[in-house]
DNA sequence: ATTATACATCAAAATATTTTGATGTATCAA
DNA sequence: TTGATACATCAAAATATTTTGATGTATAAT
């Protein structure tokens, strides 16, 4: 029986990672943490500017990692918690594998 | 009393979390899965030139997510699992808190 | 000693990402 | 309907990362 967490896209992983590398990336993600917020809540919590922030929001939604919800003129951006599970998947499938040492360079 | 999981400094994350950003690298993460390989190895097994592997090795190796054992001529890479163990921890972290919505924009 | 192998390092070029400032769109309040 | 707010999008400029090809260093075999 296959493990199913094999099921996890390389290309998926790839995104995400992308989007987990940038400083002011994992400071929003950050402010994320304890729950909702939106775009104004980040400008004042970090200083960037409004499209400097909108920017970074859209490279984490399309990766993925974060959700969004409308509600009059704000938006409220939280994590996807189902991404975050996914990355933490595909690294504890990093270290399953039994360390057999490969002969190298024949 | 704290948790301790809070020791995880934000530069080594952000170190950790751009060695991941990379396709190439992560494909070079793949093939230490199943153990240690040599830069010789990597160049068989994925076409890189040997430049190029030296390049992004480098970057794993700083932002401390692999460990190098010289054997003669050759230098053998493995994953650090005490790092992955700590992007781990940290990711977890995230979704740890409680989901208590704050007040946007008062 | 000489040569070959395994890998690192370097500088320049190629490429990709990020920032900025301007403009656009939707919602709401007056 | 006008003006303000919240945010998205865009193109150009700024900046950062990656690739390439050449050269350097250490080890080992002849």
């Amino acid at each position: 029986m296959l493990k199913e967490s094999s099921k996890v896209k390389k290309e998926n992983i790839s995104k995400l990672m992308v989007s987990f590398s940038d400083p002011f990336r994992l400071e929003i993600i950050d402010l994320m943490m304890d729950g909702e917020v939106c775009v104004c809540d980040i400008m004042k919590l970090t200083n960037l500017s409004q499209s400097r922030i909108s920017y970074h929001i859209k490279i984490l939604k399309e990766a993925g990692l974060i959700s969004d919800r409308q509600e009059g003129r704000w938006v409220y951006y939280s994590l996807n918690k189902e991404s975050l599970f996914l990355i933490k998947e595909w690294i504890t499938s990093l270290t399953d594998h039994s360390s057999h040492r490969k002969r190298c360079c024949e």
